[in-house]
DNA sequence: ACTTTTGTTAACCATTTGGTTAATTATATG
DNA sequence: CATATAATTAACCAAATGGTTAACAAAAGT
């Protein structure tokens, strides 16, 4: 009664290998032949499973592009103070982004490119919780007296550029400050409470 | 005896042409049809004037990364003081983005995806001046008592995720904030003054 | 057992793409 | 003016590329 046989290994098969590879080339760079070797198949077997380039890709972007989204939410509704969440929520993303180090320049470049592709309505779904919750932590951070008046969307600017810059930008840092790969891997991790402190230091009262 | 005839219009347009058609789909997806349809003239001309695509490209892409290096050493020579110093750095660099608000993006992405093309070289030429004095301010600033101890790495990593990521990210947070293209011009000027401020606090003493 | 459905393959196809050629026009230059 | 040189064009080409087809193998259903 499932629509494709028995195991369906052959299109785990297909979404590892597209991911690798669009990842890696984007959607303009990216070869289907690329992808059915990567897969071990015969390219036709890439329009068996999936209708064409762009519904594979699509597929591909949604999910690698749900990974920026951590469900933060709870933490927003823990029971933690202000700080504390900062504190938690930058660790936790950097750890997300080291455990995906494409991930960020994989998704704003193909959200630049491919504008179209139907992110606005993927993402306008994910958004409300985390964003709306933050902010609002924000103002009553402001007005409990806690930290200085600051505009929420340049809190979170700042933030989420700290955390996930460094990643996009890691060839010309590597580049222009002579870092390794393991130094570099050190730093990140470094700035899993850096960044925080770093946040909270500029904004507390 | 110029090597080509009069003017040379044709060399100009075709370099503004591949300018935007590579800025806006990058190497692998631009098409020389199209470079040559915005400049106007035959796609043959594109391989009279320049190799190839590439050769095109690697002129294009040094010429626009180059934009992302500002001369600071001026600046970092000057006598303003190291709080001044930082507050100059961070509005003038995020001017030069709101002026090319793509090439971030851009430079980021080619560089990732075209380890090879030959930007190692041409980046550790522009590289010394800048970063080596910045990183000695901040080091002089600390013994002298004047900030809090802080890896210079991790402060101009910082400041330099602040000044670019919100235009790499532009179409993910006017998705997440429904901030519009007007708003979102105010916000980035907001930023000449205010990243500058987030950092002074964090770090002095 | 046999028939239908699902999975897989090799060969093929049309279009796109980067690049070339040979002929033509414009521009200097003696 | 004549002639060499530079600029430009249309037509062409081979390779790459996304996608299809038709035939075949493997399961599943009866």
């Amino acid at each position: 009664m499932a629509k494709k046989g028995k195991d369906t290994n052959t299109e785990e098969k297909i979404l590892n290998a597209a991911r690798q590879v669009f990842i890696e080339k984007g959607l303009s760079g990216a070869r289907m032949q690329d992808i059915a070797d990567k897969a071990e198949i015969n390219k036709a077997m890439l329009h068996y499973y999936f209708k064409n380039k762009e519904m594979l890709f699509k597929l591909i972007f949604q999910e690698t592009a749900g990974k920026l989204f951590p469900h933060f939410e709870k933490l927003m509704d823990s029971d933690l103070n202000f700080f504390d969440k900062i504190r938690s929520i930058v660790a936790s993303y950097i750890d997300v982004i080291i455990q995906n180090p494409y991930i960020p320049l994989f998704v704003m470049n193909e959200m630049n490119k491919n504008p179209e592709i139907g992110m606005k309505t993927f993402f306008e779904a994910q958004k409300p919780g985390f964003v709306k919750k933050f902010r609002q932590a924000i103002e009553n951070s402001i007005e409990m007296g806690l930290i200085e008046p600051i505009n929420p969307i340049h809190l979170i600017m700042n933030m989420f550029s700290m955390c996930a810059f460094p990643f996009i930008a890691k060839p010309m840092i590597k580049i222009l400050t002579g870092v390794e790969e393991e130094q570099f891997r050190n730093l990140m991790e470094q700035r899993k409470v850096l960044v925080a402190e770093f946040i909270i230091n500029s904004i507390k009262k």
